[in-house]
DNA sequence: ATCGGAATAT
DNA sequence: CATATTCCGA
């Protein structure tokens, strides 16, 4: 089991600093974060975070193995913190990264002659041509100055849809918004509206996709109710809001106690909230191969133009991604059935986020072999945020016994700093040998996530 | 007035 | 259908 537990400076003067909080979310080399823990062994099977397969199933006995890790966790020493104040720092901050980017400007930008450059542009070429400064004028003229009642329409490429995922996803589902998505984006050519546009639609996808999960969810969990004889600890019909059980006296119940599945993923990260393993790598089948057994009901058709809308880890190496086409000979299918399991963990002195809401743990296989945990909360306000110097450590754990060090970490300080940031995530190996994978925050909010990466 | 987002138009 | 434009509430 690998834990990982936020540690609460010795000051505690991160505290309060919400301009401090980062997200990381292009960086998952681990380097950055923590240093991956490296075992000898790849873990052959780890899956893809898609959430959907994780609640699949749930043994009895994972979750023994996993209350008794918690247990541990909770005796850390590092743990016992009050998180409060944490909300209003992410939810208030409104510091706008990097700065200084003239919206109106992509307001007066003409997408056309761009759209049209990366139409006829290899994506990859594109990609490695963000400056979309270069539109012909004259194109550019054409397309409004003369009268241009409507504005040529913009070209979303892959590339433009992968910059546009990656600013959701740095923000974080409820952040997203138009303009910071364009300031994120990096791109001229588009304009708040461009960018609105496409997030709607974006969202629609999402939604319809993550009713479908959700929907699937639901019934799985019924399923694994019944084939367990109840003997899990808990069922929560909605496996969203797990995260708030044993937690401390929820105070003014958020807005939307529980945010329906609107948007999708992410992402989550939010989002992430659906952290999909890329399907273009699992061929034209919309269910990973590994995917749990579904539902009686309707194979779920797959959504018009699955590769396009999940984009979701499409990122280049140059935002430390690893590529996708580096992952074929890593085997990316998970165990017979995954286990996701998330929790809120009963440490006494820690009052986690009563909005908070973290949903199970998106779990990547990296090509290098690396695991990694995503942890997207999913709440009417985020989320994770760890501040620079923020301390954690991570241990592995295997049967509620520790198999590695407990390592201590800082987070550096340097990284990219979002108030609005969302996801925390921490690339590591793991073998897969080891059952259970773990991560708490509990400086952030108190929550673990649990995840079986190898049965 | 600005902004985000849903509705509606093209 | 995809995107642009409009409408409207915050």
């Amino acid at each position: 089991m690998l834990a990982v537990e936020a540690l609460r400076g010795s000051n505690g003067e991160e505290r309060n600093g919400s301009s401090d909080n980062f997200s990381i979310d292009g960086d998952f080399t681990g380097e950055t974060l923590l240093e991956d823990i490296n075992f000898s062994d790849l873990f052959a099977g780890i899956d893809d975070g898609d959430i959907l397969p994780g609640l699949e199933l749930d043994p009895a006995e994972t979750f023994a193995e996993f209350s008794v890790g918690w247990e541990e966790a909770s005796g850390s020493p590092a743990v016992a913190e009050a998180t409060d104040g944490m909300l209003g720092g992410v939810t208030q901050d409104t510091v706008v990264l990097g700065g200084e980017k003239d919206l109106s400007h992509g307001e007066e930008a003409t997408s056309e002659t761009t759209a049209e450059d990366a139409a006829a542009m290899p994506s990859e070429a594109r990609s490695s041509t963000p400056d979309k400064g270069q539109k012909s004028s004259a194109a550019a003229a054409a397309a409004k100055g003369s009268h241009g009642k409507r504005k040529a329409k913009v070209d979303w490429t892959p590339d433009l849809h992968r910059r546009f995922v990656q600013a959701v996803e740095q923000l974080g589902i409820d952040k997203a918004v138009p303009s910071r998505i364009l300031e994120l984006m990096g791109v001229d050519c588009l304009t708040r509206h461009n960018v609105a546009s496409h997030l709607q639609k974006y969202r629609s996808h999402r939604k319809h996709l993550l009713a479908r999960e959700a929907e699937a969810a639901s019934w799985s969990q019924r399923r694994q109710m019944y084939a367990t004889g109840m003997g899990v600890k808990r069922v929560d019909v909605n496996p969203w809001l797990a995260s708030t059980i044993g937690f401390l006296p929820s105070p003014p119940p958020p807005v939307q106690p529980f945010r329906p599945l609107h948007v999708w993923g992410h992402p989550t990260p939010e989002a992430p909230v659906v952290h999909m393993w890329p399907r273009h790598l699992s061929g034209r089948s919309p269910t990973p191969p590994w995917a749990p057994p579904q539902p009686p009901q309707p194979p779920l058709p797959p959504p018009p133009d699955p590769s396009y809308w999940h984009h979701l880890y499409q990122r280049g190496s140059e935002e430390g991604w690893v590529p996708h086409a580096m992952a074929k000979g890593a085997p990316c299918f998970p165990q017979p059935l995954p286990i996701v399991r998330f929790a809120a963990p009963p440490v006494p002195g820690v009052v986690p986020h009563p909005t908070y809401r973290a949903v199970p743990p998106a779990m990547t296989k990296h090509p290098s072999s690396q695991l990694q945990l995503d942890a997207s909360p999913v709440s009417s306000s985020p989320s994770i945020s760890l501040k620079h110097s923020s301390r954690f450590h991570v241990q592995l754990q295997k049967h509620n016994r520790n198999v590695s060090d407990a390592n201590e970490r800082t987070v550096p300080s340097g990284v990219t700093s979002d108030s609005t940031s969302i996801n925390y995530q921490v690339c590591c190996e793991i073998p897969m040998r080891f059952m259970m994978v773990s991560f708490s925050f509990y400086q952030i909010s108190c929550f673990s996530f649990t995840k079986c990466v190898d049965s």
